[in-house]
DNA sequence: CAGAATCCACGGCGATACTG
DNA sequence: CAGTATCGCCGTGGATTCTG
């Protein structure tokens, strides 16, 4: 019914598509909060002190950029001492398999840097 | 034979090399260029007309990053004007396959996206 | 406790001019 | 042609201070 089907995106969509996507994940602490939260719901502060450097501003700043993003879900209980929790959603654990590949892949970084240091085992018989 | 099996990865071991990968993928240039050279080898002037924005400097530095981590070849021709051809190693061959899979994901991005702008349709049964 | 606001340092990138 | 060198802007992130 439609009239263009859907094969061969162009390049120019990849390109920013990847982009929108290395963006999401390419800040200096998303890929940190995310495996963190990976590992189960945690309040602000805990966030603040098992990522370990990172600052206030910048933390808050990446959780609402994931949470805009829908990577993360934000729930704040009214209590006295205010309590904030965060946690994955499910697009935020479709991320993580993403961020494993990513991951699995950095082996092939590391075996070609191995194979860089001594040139002469490259084509061994 | 070998001590300690390779079984689950320390979670700070993951996002280290999650962030290798990423960082030499994040430059804003770094994508762009590898899908460029995805559609055959290149010379400099040309990957600078057909990326667009991009400057000189940045355009030599990112192909240096490139070439550094193995991901592109550089290939310089001694003649008269000089010529030099850029293309992707089986490295970033490879690489080409994982942007494949991060461009993919970014779908589910765009669901996530739709979804959250119209809240009714969330659980139509 | 969980931020918001402000100030500042640093690095990335563009623009331009110059060179082998 | 394929860079290098220099300058300057701007965004990101840290440190600190203040607040509901």
């Amino acid at each position: 019914m439609a009239s263009t089907p859907p094969a061969a995106p162009s390049e120019l969509q990849m390109i920013q598509r990847t982009h929108a996507v290395l963006e999401l994940v390419a800040g200096r602490w998303s890929v940190d909060v995310v495996y963190l939260l990976a590992g189960g719901t945690r309040r602000y502060s805990e966030i603040l002190y098992e990522v370990g450097e990172i600052s206030k501003k910048t933390l808050t700043q990446t959780l609402r950029t994931l949470e805009a993003h829908g990577i993360v879900t934000r729930h704040a209980y009214p209590e006295v001492p205010v309590r904030v929790e965060y946690s994955l959603s499910p697009l935020g654990w479709s991320l993580t398999r993403l961020l494993m590949d990513i991951f699995e892949w950095s082996s092939e970084l590391d075996q070609d840097r191995a194979r860089a240091r001594r040139p002469g085992l490259a084509l061994a018989a």
